[in-house]
DNA sequence: CTTATTCTTGACTAAAATAGTCGGGAATAA
DNA sequence: TTATTCCCGACTATTTTAGTCAAGAATAAG
């Protein structure tokens, strides 16, 4: 699990998508127009969302994307995933001699880590951020997770 | 916040000097040789780590580094930030005009969610990991963070 | 006092990742 | 038939990451 700029990019082409598509899809021009994002850019992002099957594709005039499932059901960790694959664990891999010979203890740490906020994400749905949104103030208080987290 | 392969380092050689410090300071090279970091990469980490007041530093022989607090009151997420810095909010800044001359929104969004994790590390401390460390499995079940989120 | 050790600083470099470009295609609705 | 849109691969510029190098300052130990 990686935060980056692109998965920002990802998370906010398919609110995009979740926002301003209902019957008909919506193009990759469309989106790139409103969130001022690189269409070519974009493109490669929705070659891996689809991939992912997390977006359905239509050719030709009137074409674009829509959501493989409804906004309530993708959640922003599988956008992430999508886009920042390769999740690459650097030192001691398999040597486990990094500590006194034994078996390296930060990089297990750092692979719980990045589950525990990988299990955050996944509990987060794009339809969450719809009625949200990113709104600040005391306009909806509503919604509320709440999560128990184990350190091992 | 961001999450890369820095901050993981950065984490490393703290919990190693958590670890390894007792009433003598740690030297770099002992951490570098243990972790298998760079020498002058870990010079530049930790220049960030004293300026963000989360170590001291002793010169000369027999000299290393401390941790400027007990391990219990360091958070994770302060030394992702030390050495992470500048957090860079990309598109719109201040524009709003991104989503049909509304204040943007997924702007917002990102920010709050990227809260949520900052707050989510900023709960774990070196102590903490020390204790459960890295170990998988039934060992230490014990410790459990609860933690209530908000989406706004 | 000398010396080896260790931090301190700044500039530089190589490699990788990121963000983006470009050009050609294939499908298809109008 | 044609304009629109996805599809795909290769290429490029920029930035970040990770690491190198060299010179210097502080200081404990001998």
């Amino acid at each position: 699990m990686k935060l980056t700029t692109r998965g920002r990019y990802a998370v906010t082409a398919m609110l995009d998508l979740a926002i301003n598509g209902g019957k008909r899809p919506v193009s990759l021009a469309d989106i790139s127009g409103r969130q001022e994002i690189s269409l070519s850019y974009l493109e490669q992002l929705f070659a891996k969302l689809r991939r992912e099957e997390l977006v359905t594709s239509a050719r030709g005039p009137g074409g674009g994307y829509r959501l493989a499932r409804s906004g309530a059901e993708i959640f922003v960790a599988e956008i992430i995933d999508a886009v920042d694959e390769s999740v690459d664990v650097t030192n001691c891999q398999g040597k486990g001699n990094c500590h006194h010979g034994e078996t390296c203890l930060t990089h297990h740490l750092w692979e719980d880590l990045s589950g525990q906020i990988h299990d955050f994400l996944s509990q987060i749905s794009l339809g969450d951020l719809m009625e949200g949104g990113g709104r600040r103030g005391p306009a909806h208080q509503g919604e509320r997770v709440v999560q128990t987290l184990s350190l091992r």
